[in-house]
DNA sequence: GTAAATTAGATTGTATGCAATTTAATTGAC
DNA sequence: GTCAATTAAATTGCATACAATCTAATTTAC
């Protein structure tokens, strides 16, 4: 009987962890929302943008949809649909490589490219919005980073 | 020039943090799934159950969707039909409150009950494959904690 | 060199999330 | 007391996630 209780609140405690990520995770999507809605996109759609901007910057050669998904851990039932949809908006080309078939290379189309100007803005306006002390931000940002390390491995 | 890159750099850093969060959060429930398999539960119906088999131990009186909604922050058109899939699979139980047609009140079955035992060891098998460190965790879920109310306010 | 294994994407099917609307019941204003 | 707001669930529609399967292309074993 003591023994079962301790067990249940244990087990509650560790519990708080994961529904804490779950809750954290689809509140900031939400706080996310109005800032990305003048844009059309969704929240997994900006992740996207966000990386192909980045590609943009750092590589001649754009990214496949093999190597975006590894950046954001998504696989390629995820990621088809959606990079349809961002080719639907004009934002993203999709193009079979020619030395090897099976590889799609994503590449940015001008407005793609544009709208990163359109985007600048949201994560000050984000990080204003909630408040929190930027060293806090950045401190959990490290310890989460070492958790996911720790779960992937 | 230098502007620009400095916002873009500052961008990356914040949505690190929105994008780790996310990905953790998958990476949990994943971590979860070999887990609950054996259990026949996804991880959100996981959720609800140990929301009412905590409520079981505490009131007397059942939650209704509303109060359930309310402590995970998911909204009827997310658990009407979760609900419904663990009415199926005979682990609870809905009823229209007498008082107030409005209201559903779950209740857990038998075997909804029982299942508690045979979920009593999930939370710490996963700590003990993710090999984090307790204190770690427990300051991790305070921090996060501290965020979600202020992303609520 | 060719068959087997592997790989990259696409597809299919199931289960969330969530905005928006609908329905039915209750409450409030007057 | 009655009609307008409000409320709790359910429903609808869209966009993820992700397991499992499929297809086509490439590598590997031999």
């Amino acid at each position: 009987m003591k023994g079962e209780q301790g067990n249940d609140s244990q087990l509650a405690l560790d519990n708080q962890l994961c529904f804490l990520l779950y809750a954290c995770s689809r509140s900031v999507i939400k706080a996310y929302k109005p800032l990305l809605d003048p844009l059309g996109l969704t929240y997994p759609q900006y992740l996207v943008m966000l990386v192909l901007w980045e590609w943009h910057d750092e590589a001649p050669q754009l990214p496949t949809v093999k190597a975006l998904g590894s950046r954001l851990r998504l696989d390629s039932g995820t990621l088809t649909p959606l990079l349809k949809r961002l080719q639907q908006l004009g934002l993203i080309g999709r193009q079979r490589a020619s030395n090897d078939e099976r590889q799609v290379h994503l590449e940015l189309t001008r407005e793609g490219v544009a709208m990163r100007d359109r985007a600048r803005h949201i994560p000050q306006q984000l990080a204003c919005e909630t408040g929190a002390d930027l060293n806090e931000l950045v401190s959990l940002r490290t310890r989460l980073n070492t958790l996911l390390q720790q779960l992937e491995s």
